[in-house]
RNA sequence: GCUCGAGUAGCUCAGUUGGCUAGAGCGCUGCCCUUACAAGGCAGAUGUCGGGGGUUCGAGUCCCUCCUCGAGCACCA
C-alpha cells in the first residue's frame, strides 16, 4: 500500500493477467452459458485513435459484466488488414508503387527516405510481402495499446484478415455462394474511382458539395434546318461527356417538346444524331425540360441507357482521362466527320476537367455548330451552382460511371428479407434501427465485391483462353473448394498446368481482389470457427453481441447480417450496439485527417487507463461525445478516492486480524450499518438492471452517486469511530462493502479494483456461490442481493438517510461558524417528528461521535421541519 | 425533399411509465490540514428546461406547430 502509482499498477496488472489467463474463453462450456461478442477488427492504418478507445472499452465494460455474471466470455480480436487503407499507407510510408507487369524481385528492399520525390515501382509479390511486413508492425501496437488500455480480450483468439484462414473462408464463402447462383459477373457501367482505379461499391460512396457550371447546349433536330424554332436546348453541367451524348430525354406530359419526340437531335460539334424520347425521370422543372443523356454521366443516365436500350458511346478511360477515338467510315458517325474528329482531337487524353474547358471554347468560338445554320451551340451565360456529386469514401475526385467487369453478389432480391432479419436483431440504442432499415430500403445496385487491386483476398476464378488467347469470360472457373486459400495469379486451376496460363487454349487468371467487406462481413464466422470447428462454432454462434459505431451500419452492420442470411438464414448477432463519435470541442468528429487528434496512449499515460475507461463509460450509447478532458481528472479522482477508502478499511481489518473469509454477517446487527447495507441493496439491484439493458453510463452514475454520497462522504465517517473500537458490526460491514464496491467498479476500473482486491480479498474467500472465488476480482461474482441478506433482514434505507441529513446539517452549522468539523460542540437539539426521532435515536451515537457533539437533546416537534428536510438541528 | 437524433446552470451532461421545491460533475465563492485521502473534505450561489399553442388537478416529460444544430437517405440536367 505505498502511494498510488497507477502506471506501475497497470504494467503489473497487465502481466499477471496474460499469465494467469485471467479473459481465456473456455472451449467446450455450453452456448447458454457463452457471452460472445463479433469485436470490430481495426482498420491497421498506422494508429488508433481516441475514438477508437472509447468505444472499444464500451465493449469491454459488458465483457467484463457478463464475466462477472459467470459467462464464458468469448471476446476475440481481429485485424483489418487487407484492402485500400493498407495500400495506400505502404505506399506512402515505404515511397512505393505497384506495377503488376514487373517481375518478383527477392533481394527488393524499400527505401523510406520521406524526403525522396519519386516513388518506386514494385512487382505485385514484392508489393503484397511489403504490406504484411507494415501490418505486422502496426498490429502489436494495436494490440499493445488494447493491453494497456485493459481490454479483457482473449489474446488466443485473434485473426487479420489478410491470413490464410479469413482468405480461405473468403474464398470458400463466394464459391458456395457461387455454387448457390448468388453471386454473377458482368460488363456493366460501375461507380469507379479513377484515382485508385477501382471500382467502389454503392455502400462506399458519399456525396460531397462541389461548385459546378450550368451550360444551355443548343442541338439541332433533323429536317428543320430552316426552321427557325427547330433546335432543342439542354442545360449540363459536363459539356465534356458531349461525345458521348446518345439521346435526348423529355417527360412525356411535357406540351413543350411533345413534337419532337421520335426525332433526331444533332449534337453540336459532333454531328452526332441522337434520339429524342420520353421518359418520365425527366423533371420538366429543371434546366430546360430536356436532358442529354451520356454513357455515363451520372446513375440516371445508366438507369435510361437501360429502359430505353440506347447506345453506348464511352469516352471517360480508367485512368479519368479522354479516350482516343476515331469518327468516319470505319469509326463514330457523323453528320461531319471532320470537324468531328477536329473537336474531339482538341480533348482526347485530357482529364475530365480539363476536357470541360476546352470544349465550352470550342462551343463558344463555333459560329455554326449546326450543319447550314448560323445558329450559335451555346445558349445564355454559363450560371455557377452547388451540386451533390458522388465520391468513394477514401478518394479525392469525383466518381466516373465506366463498364468494367465486376462480381456481383445479389442483394436486390433479398431486400425484403435483410429488413427482416434486422426486426429480429435488438438495436441499441434502438432508433439505430431506421438506419439499417433505410439504407435496406434505398438499395440500387447489387454488391459489387470485386476491386482491381492487389493487396486483399483473389477472387477465386480462372477463365479459358480460346485459340486467340481471349478469355471466354462467360466460363469462369472456380478454384476447388479443398485447396483454399488460392491465389489464381500463381497457381493453375485444376486440371491445367502453369504452363498454359496465358496460352492460347490455356487459362488466365481473374486479376482482381475482393472488396474488404466481402472479408469482414464475415467476421461472425471467421472467430466462431465456421465451418472447421463445429463444436466452438456452435458454443458461439450466432453471437451475443455486436459493437460498432453507427457510420459503418450500412456496411460492415449491412453486409454481416447479408452473409449470414446467405450462409445459414440466421441472424448473426442478437444486439448491434452502435456507439457514438468522440466530438472534438468545436462537435466536429475527431479524425486523423481533420488533425485534431490526440493520441491515446499519451492520455493513458498522463491520467491512468482507469480515468480514461472511466471518461468512456460515462458517455451513454449512440451518443456523440465532446472530448473534454475534465472527465478524465474525475475519473483520476474516483481512482484516488477508492485507493484510499480501500487503505483505510483493509488498514483497519488487517489491523484486527481479521480475515475476509471470517467476516460473519450475522454479526451485523447496528442499526446503521443495516441501514447502509439496505441501501448498497438498492444500488445493486437497479445497476444490474441497468447493465442487463446495456445501459453501461446510467449504471455507473447510479454506483458512482452512491460511493461518493454514501459510502466515503458518510458512511465510513460515520462508522469509523466504531471500526476503530474494533466493533464486530462495523468491521464485517466495511468488509462486505467494499467487495461489493469494488466488484461493483471492476468492470469500469479494472486496475484499481483489481489492485485493492489482492491487498485482502483475494485468495482468502471461500467459494460458496455468493463470495467471490479466485486469484482475481475479473473472475468474480457480480455482487448480489443475496450476499446481503442476512445482514438485511428487515432493515431500510431510511434510518441511515436520516443520519446523513443530521450529519449533513451539523456540517453545515459548524461551516457557517467558520469551525472546524473536530471543534466540539456542547449541545445539540434535534427537532423533528416522533417518529425521525426514534429512527435517529438509533443510530445517534455515531452521528454525535462523528460530528463532536458532547450532548443532544431529541425534541418532538408536531411542526413539519423546514422545507424539504426531515429534520432541524440547531447548536442551543 | 424524406427520416432519425439533439436543444435542460458559464461548460459537459443526467432526468425511467407525467407527480413534492428540476439534478450531477467541472468551473466559481467561502470555510476546514478531521488519525484513508490537500491530487482532500465541508458548505454555498447559479435555470424563460429552444419558442408558441394544446391535453391534464399537475408537463422538462404527452400531443400539435415552428426555430436551431447534427446525422442518415434520396434528388442532383
Amino acid at each position: 500500500m505505498a502511494k498510488l502509482d497507477t502506471s506501475e499498477i497497470e504494467h503489473r496488472l497487465m502481466q499477471k493477467w496474460a499469465q494467469e489467463g485471467t479473459y481465456q474463453f473456455e472451449a467446450g462450456r455450453p452456448r447458454e452459458e457463452t457471452f460472445s461478442i463479433d469485436t470490430p477488427p481495426p482498420t491497421v492504418s498506422g494508429s488508433l485513435h481516441v475514438g477508437h478507445v472509447f468505444s472499444y472499452t464500451q465493449t469491454d465494460l459488458m465483457a467484463r459484466y457478463a464475466r462477472m455474471q459467470g459467462k464464458n466470455v468469448f471476446y476475440p480480436m481481429g485485424w483489418d488488414d487487407n484492402g485500400l487503407p493498407t495500400e495506400r499507407r505502404v505506399q506512402n510510408k515505404l515511397r512505393i508503387r505497384c506495377e503488376p507487369h514487373l517481375p518478383y524481385d527477392p533481394a527488393f528492399t524499400p527505401d523510406p527516405d520521406p524526403k525522396r520525390k519519386d516513388v518506386t515501382p514494385v512487382s505485385r509479390r514484392n508489393f503484397i510481402e511489403l504490406c504484411h511486413a507494415v501490418t505486422e508492425e502496426d498490429e502489436q501496437a494495436f494490440e499493445d495499446l488494447w493491453t494497456r488500455l485493459g481490454l479483457s480480450v482473449d489474446w488466443d483468439q485473434t485473426y487479420t484478415t489478410i491470413d490464410d484462414r479469413c482468405r480461405r473462408l473468403s474464398q470458400l464463402a463466394f464459391l458456395q455462394l457461387a455454387d448457390k447462383g448468388e453471386v454473377y459477373s458482368s460488363h456493366a457501367p460501375s461507380m469507379w474511382d479513377i484515382d485508385f482505379r477501382t471500382a467502389v461499391a454503392q455502400a462506399e460512396l458519399e456525396d460531397r458539395e462541389v461548385k459546378g457550371v450550368q451550360h444551355r447546349l443548343r442541338f439541332g433536330i433533323e429536317g428543320s434546318d430552316s426552321d427557325p424554332e427547330g433546335t432543342l436546348t439542354v442545360m449540363t453541367t459536363r459539356p465534356e461527356l458531349l461525345p458521348a451524348c446518345v439521346a435526348v430525354i423529355v417527360h412525356p406530359e411535357d406540351d413543350r417538346y411533345a413534337s419532337f419526340i421520335g426525332r433526331q437531335a444533332i449534337t453540336p460539334i459532333f454531328g452526332t444524331s441522337v434520339p429524342v424520347m420520353s421518359h418520365p425521370l425527366a423533371d420538366p422543372e429543371k434546366g430546360t425540360g430536356a436532358v442529354m443523356v451520356c454513357t455515363f454521366g451520372d446513375t440516371t443516365d445508366v438507369t435510361w441507357w437501360q429502359e430505353l436500350g440506347l447506345e453506348t458511346r464511352v469516352i471517360l478511360g480508367r485512368d479519368g482521362r479522354l479516350l482516343p477515338i476515331a469518327w468516319g467510315e470505319t469509326g463514330w458517325a457523323s453528320t461531319n466527320v471532320a470537324r468531328a474528329q477536329a473537336g474531339y482531337d482538341a480533348i482526347a487524353g485530357k482529364t475530365s476537367k480539363q476536357a470541360k474547358v476546352t470544349i465550352v471554347e470550342l462551343l463558344r468560338d463555333s459560329a455554326n455548330a449546326v450543319d447550314g445554320s448560323d445558329r450559335a451551340p451555346l445558349e445564355g451565360e454559363p450560371v455557377e451552382t452547388i451540386q451533390q456529386v458522388k465520391f468513394f469514401e477514401k478518394g479525392e475526385r469525383p466518381l466516373e460511371i465506366i463498364p468494367t467487369r465486376q462480381w456481383f453478389i445479389r442483394l436486390l432480391d433479398k431486400k425484403e428479407q435483410l429488413v427482416e432479419q434486422g426486426r429480429k436483431i435488438n438495436w441499441r440504442p434502438e432508433f439505430m434501427r431506421s438506419r439499417y432499415e433505410h439504407w435496406v430500403e434505398g438499395l440500387k445496385l447489387d454488391w459489387c465485391v470485386s476491386r482491381q487491386r492487389y493487396f486483399g483476398v483473389p477472387v477465386p476464378v480462372w477463365y479459358p483462353l480460346d485459340a486467340n488467347a481471349e478469355p471466354m469470360l462467360d466460363q469462369p472457373i472456380f478454384a476447388d473448394q479443398a485447396t483454399l486459400p488460392v491465389d489464381p495469379m500463381s497457381e493453375p486451376p485444376a486440371g491445367l498446368e502453369s504452363h498454359q496460363r496465358d496460352q492460347p487454349g490455356g487459362f488466365t487468371a481473374d486479376p482482381d481482389v475482393f472488396d474488404t467487406w466481402a472479408t469482414s462481413s464475415l467476421t461472425p464466422q471467421i472467430a466462431t470457427g465456421w465451418p472447421d470447428n463445429p463444436d466452438k462454432h456452435a458454443s458461439t454462434y450466432p453471437l451475443d453481441m455486436r459493437p460498432q459505431a453507427h457510420e459503418i451500419i450500412r456496411t460492415w452492420a449491412f453486409y454481416t447480417i447479408a452473409r449470414a442470411y446467405m450462409i445459414d438464414g440466421q441472424i448473426p448477432w442478437e444486439n448491434a450496439v452502435i456507439s457514438g463519435w468522440v466530438l472534438d470541442p468545436d462537435r466536429k468528429k475527431m479524425s486523423k485527417s481533420k488533425g485534431n487528434v490526440v493520441t491515446p496512449i499519451g492520455l493513458l499515460e498522463q491520467y491512468g487507463s482507469d480515468a480514461v475507461r472511466y471518461w468512456a463509460a460515462k458517455a451513454r450509447l449512440g451518443m456523440d461525445t465532446a472530448y473534454d478532458e475534465s472527465v478524465f481528472r474525475v475519473g483520476r479522482r474516483l481512482v484516488t478516492k477508492l485507493y484510499n477508502a480501500g487503505k483505510l478499511v483493509i488498514g483497519r481489518l488487517e489491523a484486527v486480524d481479521l480475515a475476509y473469509d471470517q467476516v460473519d454477517s450475522a454479526q451485523i446487527t447496528n442499526e446503521l450499518d443495516r441501514s447502509f447495507l439496505a441501501g448498497l441493496d438498492a444500488v445493486i439491484v437497479r445497476a444490474t438492471d441497468l447493465m442487463a439493458n446495456y445501459e453501461t453510463a446510467a449504471a455507473l452514475e447510479t454506483i458512482e452517486s452512491w460511493f461518493w454520497s454514501h459510502f466515503t462522504d458518510n458512511y465510513l465517517e460515520l462508522s469509523k469511530n466504531r471500526a476503530y473500537a474494533g466493533d464486530p458490526s462495523a468491521l464485517a460491514t466495511w468488509a462486505l462493502s467494499l467487495s461489493a464496491v469494488l466488484r461493483l467498479f471492476a468492470p469500469t476500473l479494472p486496475f484499481i479494483c483489481e489492485e485493492i482486491w489482492g491487498w485482502y480479498f483475494a485468495g482468502s474467500v471461500s467459494d460458496d456461490g455468493a463470495k467471490p472465488a479466485g486469484n482475481s476480482i475479473h473472475r468474480c461474482a457480480w455482487p448480489t442481493s443475496e450476499e446481503l441478506q442476512t445482514a438485511t433482514e428487515n432493515a431500510s434505507p431510511d434510518v441511515f438517510e436520516i443520519a446523513v441529513e443530521t450529519i449533513g446539517q451539523i456540517r453545515r452549522l459548524k461551516s457557517e461558524r467558520a469551525i472546524s468539523i473536530r471543534e466540539e460542540i456542547p449541545a445539540m437539539e434535534v427537532a423533528a417528528d416522533k417518529a425521525i426521532l426514534g429512527q435517529l435515536s438509533a443510530v445517534i451515537d455515531d452521528v454525535v461521535n462523528a460530528g463532536a457533539i458532547n450532548s443532544v437533546k431529541l425534541t418532538p416537534s408536531s411542526e413539519p421541519a423546514s422545507a424539504g428536510t426531515l429534520l432541524e438541528v440547531s447548536f442551543p
